[in-house]
DNA sequence: TATCGAACTGTGACCGTGCACAGGCTGCAA
DNA sequence: TTGCAGCCTGTGCACGGTCACAGTTCGATA
C-alpha cells in the first residue's frame, strides 16, 4: 500500500466545495450555475465555469440522484423468448438507436431482459426499488401483466408498438401497421398478383394482427382466410408456414411477410420446393432489418424508421418522467420495393 | 393535485430506518444483515428480516452508491462499427448472458455505443464520472485507443477476446482461436478437401488473426497465401471475398470464413455461381451463431460457448472490482459438423 | 472476584448534491 | 431616513445509506 503524504493528499475527485472555493462562491451558487438556474450574475456565472473546467469537476451521479430522487437512467425492457431476441435484427436497430439517443440526452440506457418468469420478478423489483425513472416496454404481447404492473406502480412508461389490451393507459410509439400493410398489399396487386398469401405475426401482438387487418381491408372480398398462416416472426417459422401454405394452396403467387425474417424463411421453403422467387411466386417482407437488402434476392419490404421510433421513444418517455403529457404517436413506413416482390 | 392529510402522511418509500424501528434495533444492525455481515444474533436477524418484509423495504441504491463510492452497474461497451452491431448476431447472444449473469449478481448492465468519435468521448467523460464501476470491452481493434484510456484511468475492464496491442495489460475471456482453427482446418483435410481457402476476419482483431494463423498452422506446406481473402465478419463482406477468390483459384474445394455470416455470404456467391454446397465446395463457418443451424445448408462452424464467455466475464469485471486479481482466461470451443461442411 | 476478549449493538460522522430559506445589497419611491 | 421590492448569495438540512468506533453484555479464565 502506498502511503501517502498528508500535505499531497490522495487527489480525490473534485466536489461541488471544490468548485466553490476555487471559483470564491459558495456551494449554493456552483449548483445554480451547473443547473442553469436563474439570478446568478454573471461575474459569479463565469468564475464558476471556470473553477468547473480548472477542477475538472463532474458532478457526482449518485448524491444528484440522492438529493433529487431521480435516477437519471431509464430501462430498455425486452420481454421476448429468447430465440426471437437475438434472431431478430430489428431489436438490435431499436437498441442501438435508444442507447444513441438516450446518450445524446444525458441519460442511461438499462438493459432489461425478462426472459424467464424469475427475470420477470427480478424487473419488477428493481424498477420499483427506484434504480430507472421510466421504462421503454419492448415488444409486448396482449395483456402483458407487467405492463400493468408497472402501470399501477406509477412507473412513467412509454411502449413500442400500441400495447394490445392496454390502449390508451401507455403512451405508445408506433407505425401505422394497418396502413403499411394495406400499401403493401396494394403493390402486390399492382404487380398483378392475385392469389396473395400472408404469413402473419402472433395475432397478440399489434405487428400480427393490424398487418394482417391491412391486407384484409385492401383485398375486400378477394381475401381468402384459407390464404393466412401465423408465424412467431422467426425465420423458421416463416419456413414451416409457408410449407402449410402450399400444402393448402398450390395456385399462391405472392406471399406477405410480417417479417424479414419470416420472408426469408418462405424463401427457403419455396426454394426447396423448386418455386422462384420472384418469378413464380413473389415475397414481401416488414421492416426492412438489415438482412433485407442483403438477401438473396433482395427483398421488398416495408421500412420501419427505426432511428426515429427509437428517438421518439426516449424523448416521450423523459418527457412523461418530467410531468409532461404525451399522446401517443404514429411514425410513418416506407414501401421498399426491391427484387423479391 | 390529492390533498395530502396530515396524518396519513404520504406513503414514501420505507428506509432503513423504519426497518430498524419496526425491528427494535438500532439502523447500524440492519446494515449488517443486509449486508451479510457477521456479527449479528440469531434473533436480531430474524427479527430484521422479519421488519425487512413487513415493511416491504427496498435498498436505495443512489444513497448506497453515494456512501460507498460504487455505482453498482457495468458497461456493456461496444466499440464497433453500426452495419457489423447490429448485423452480427454474436453480439446480441453476448449481450444476453451479460444481461443475464449481471442481473443474477445484483448489477446492472449498462448498454455503451462508441461508433463515432463524438460518442467516443461522452462515454470516457461518462465512465471516468464513475457513473459504472467497470467496463467490458467488446470486439477491440488493435491498440484501440479506448483500452489504453480506460486502463490508464484505472477503470477495471475486462476484454472480450484477447486485446492486440495490449497483451496482458487487460484482463480477458477468450477462446483458444489458433487451436480452434486447426480442428476445423483438419476437419476439412479429413473430409479429403486440399485446395482450403480462408476467408479471414481483419487482421487487427484477434479473430481474424489467430483464426488464419490456426489455418497456416495445420496446412503446413500446403498452405497457399494466394487462397486467403480478408472480410470484416458480415455477410457482404464474405460475399466479395467468394467472389475474389474464386477468381482467383478455381480450383478452390473447401472454404473456412472466420463467421457464420461471411460463410453465408460466401455460399451466396457460390450459388449463384452455380457451384453447389457442399458438393462442389465444402463451407465451414465460426462462431455457431444463430443463423448457422437455420442457414440452408446447415452450417458446419466452431460452437464458441456465448454464456459462459458472457458470464465468465461478468464474474471477472466484478472479481476485479472487488480487488481479486484475476488471469485472463481461455474457453473451449467445440466443432458443430453439420451439411455445409 | 477481577480481568479480558469475543460477540454483538448503537451512534455519529460522512458521502456530494439540491433546495428552501434567510439574509444582504442596491436602487427607487414615499 | 425609511420601507420595500428585486436580485443575488450563503447556510443548514435532508436525502438514505455505510462504516469506524465506542459501548455493552457475557462467559471463560486466572
Amino acid at each position: 500500500m502506498p502511503s501517502v503524504d498528508e500535505t499531497t493528499a490522495v487527489r480525490r475527485k473534485p466536489t461541488i466545495r471544490d468548485v466553490a472555493t476555487v471559483a470564491g462562491v459558495s456551494r449554493g451558487t456552483v449548483s445554480r450555475v451547473i443547473n442553469g438556474g436563474r439570478w446568478v450574475s454573471p461575474e459569479a456565472r463565469t468564475a464558476v465555469e471556470e473553477a468547473i473546467r480548472s477542477t475538472g469537476y463532474t458532478a457526482n451521479h449518485a448524491a444528484r440522484s440522492l438529493a433529487t430522487g431521480r435516477s437519471g437512467s431509464i430501462a430498455f425492457l425486452l420481454t421476448e423468448p429468447q430465440h426471437l431476441l437475438f434472431d431478430d435484427p430489428t431489436f438490435a436497430l431499436l437498441l442501438r438507436g435508444a442507447a444513441g439517443a438516450a446518450a445524446q440526452r444525458g441519460t442511461t440506457l438499462v438493459l432489461l431482459v425478462a426472459g424467464t418468469p424469475a427475470e420477470r420478478d427480478g424487473i419488477e423489483h428493481y424498477v420499483s426499488a427506484g434504480h430507472v425513472d421510466g421504462v421503454m416496454l419492448i415488444s409486448s404481447h396482449e395483456s402483458d401483466p407487467l405492463i400493468s404492473t408497472l402501470l399501477a406502480a406509477g412507473i412513467p412508461t412509454v411502449s413500442c408498438g400500441i400495447p394490445l389490451g392496454h390502449e390508451g393507459e401507455a403512451p405508445a410509439v408506433s407505425v401505422d401497421e394497418v396502413g403499411s400493410a394495406r400499401i403493401m398489399t396494394r403493390h402486390l396487386l399492382d404487380r398483378g398478383h392475385r392469389r396473395i398469401a400472408m404469413i402473419a405475426g402472433p395475432q397478440d401482438t399489434p405487428g400480427g394482427r393490424y398487418r394482417l387487418v391491412g391486407l384484409r381491408d385492401e383485398l375486400g372480398d378477394a381475401f381468402d382466410p384459407a390464404l393466412v398462416e401465423e408465424g412467431d416472426y422467426s425465420s423458421e417459422s416463416g419456413a414451416r408456414a409457408m410449407a402449410a401454405l402450399l400444402e393448402r394452396a398450390g395456385d399462391i403467387d405472392a406471399v406477405f411477410a410480417a417479417s424479414d425474417l419470416m420472408a426469408a424463411g418462405a424463401i427457403s421453403t419455396l426454394r426447396a420446393a423448386g418455386i422462384r422467387v420472384p418469378e413464380d411466386v413473389a415475397v414481401a417482407g416488414f421492416d426492412d432489418s438489415g438482412l433485407a437488402a442483403n438477401h438473396q434476392p433482395p427483398l421488398t419490404t416495408m421500412r420501419q424508421p427505426w432511428d426515429r421510433i427509437s428517438e421518439a421513444m426516449v424523448d416521450m418517455l423523459l418527457d412523461i418522467i418530467a410531468g409532461v403529457e404525451r399522446e401517443p404517436m404514429t411514425l410513418p413506413t416506407e414501401l421498399v420495393v426491391r427484387a423479391s416482390a
